[in-house]
DNA sequence: CCTACCGATCGGTAGG
DNA sequence: CCTACCGATCGGTAGG
């Protein structure tokens, strides 16, 4: 017999609510509620509420390092890569908006060493675009002022669209990361006039 | 004699300790603290603990909104409005970070009636670069295929900022204004080739 | 998977 | 501005 109750479920009932309700103001009792059990039942099949979070977080990291990863082994020149990046950046965060939501919110929810492991896998997550920003330069094919501040922009931008976007919404997934894709490129693209003098790069 | 806990140094803790720790996890006996009294004691000087998140959030939009409306004031094209949006908002995110911070953090730490006042003045606060970028493109000088994507993506953008940006780091405030600016400006020129055919305008 | 319960926390009030 | 305290909440454990 297939349990009713399991750490799919469980994970499941306990995303759905930190991201409506926050981490803090999520109970055991809500989640069990949840799955038709008792807050301390819970107990039989998970640790602790930290580690339900730690999932959630970590979890959501790996997923898009994986298809970060994934689009940049079909190889390409910089742009192509990068419209394939920002492309899978946006399709997680409108397909997964409260795990996106939650792991962006709740950073401080986290003990300090998986607050710790969440932040090193951003920062992974974030360089792979910085690095292609700085190969499209070198190749000049892009011409930005700052790698660094190029790649935030790109990231947060993407990010932002787990908070607005809606299913039900005008625009389809598919839409917006075609659009985002392409005012990312426009960014860097070396055929625009830089507008001031070209200045030497920053990091 | 001046009193040595007022209304705005009680601000001043909460803000931080908001900031730093999240609304719900910040006591009263906390800013108490910071301050060198109990915590009981500072409901001589405010209502509740609500009354203070509530001052940082709505505060906070109508900072943004009275820079956004002093920009708009001075006139010019829409480029020239857009970017003097983009530095006012950049900018405050840079030297506002822990409001803009717990602004976007702690949106469902309010009661229902002041979130939906805060909502409903960010709306506003982007209905305007909306604005102005349609503008733009009904005037020919910028070119884009959705005026609310690349209006959420210019804000979003900013509001990361506020997470990143370090006073002591390598990027000065000015660095920054202008930089996303110009990202900006890159990303709804006209003189940029669209990638793609031309598309009718969604909203 | 449950009830009973521990130990700790916290916003806010009473009454100086 | 303080101490004492209320009433309520909550993560987790004990012991079925």
């Amino acid at each position: 017999m297939r349990e009713l109750v399991d750490q799919a479920s469980i994970r499941t009932a306990s995303l759905a609510l930190f991201a409506e309700r926050g981490y803090r103001a999520t109970t055991m009792a809500d989640i069990g509620a949840a799955l038709g059990i008792r807050g301390p039942s819970l107990y039989k099949h998970v640790p602790s509420k930290q580690s339900l979070l730690v999932h959630i977080m970590i979890g959501t990291m790996e997923d898009l390092l994986r298809a970060q990863r994934l689009v940049l082994g079909l190889g390409g020149d910089a742009p192509t890569q990068l419209r394939r990046m920002v492309e899978a950046h946006v399709r997680y965060h409108a397909a997964h908006r409260r795990e996106a939501f939650v792991g962006n919110r709740e950073i401080g929810s986290l003990d300090r060493a998986n607050r710790q492991r969440v932040l090193t896998l951003r920062a992974d997550y974030e360089s792979a675009f910085r690095a292609v920003i700085e190969e499209g330069h070198a190749s000049g094919l892009f011409d930005v002022r700052s790698p660094r501040l190029s790649s935030y922009a790109i990231v947060d931008m993407g990010i932002g669209v787990a908070v607005w976007f809606r299913p039900d919404g005008e625009q389809s997934v598919d839409e917006v990361a075609y659009v985002y894709a392409d005012l990312a490129l426009r960014m860097v693209a070396a055929d625009v006039q830089a507008s001031g003098a070209a200045a030497p790069l920053s990091t």
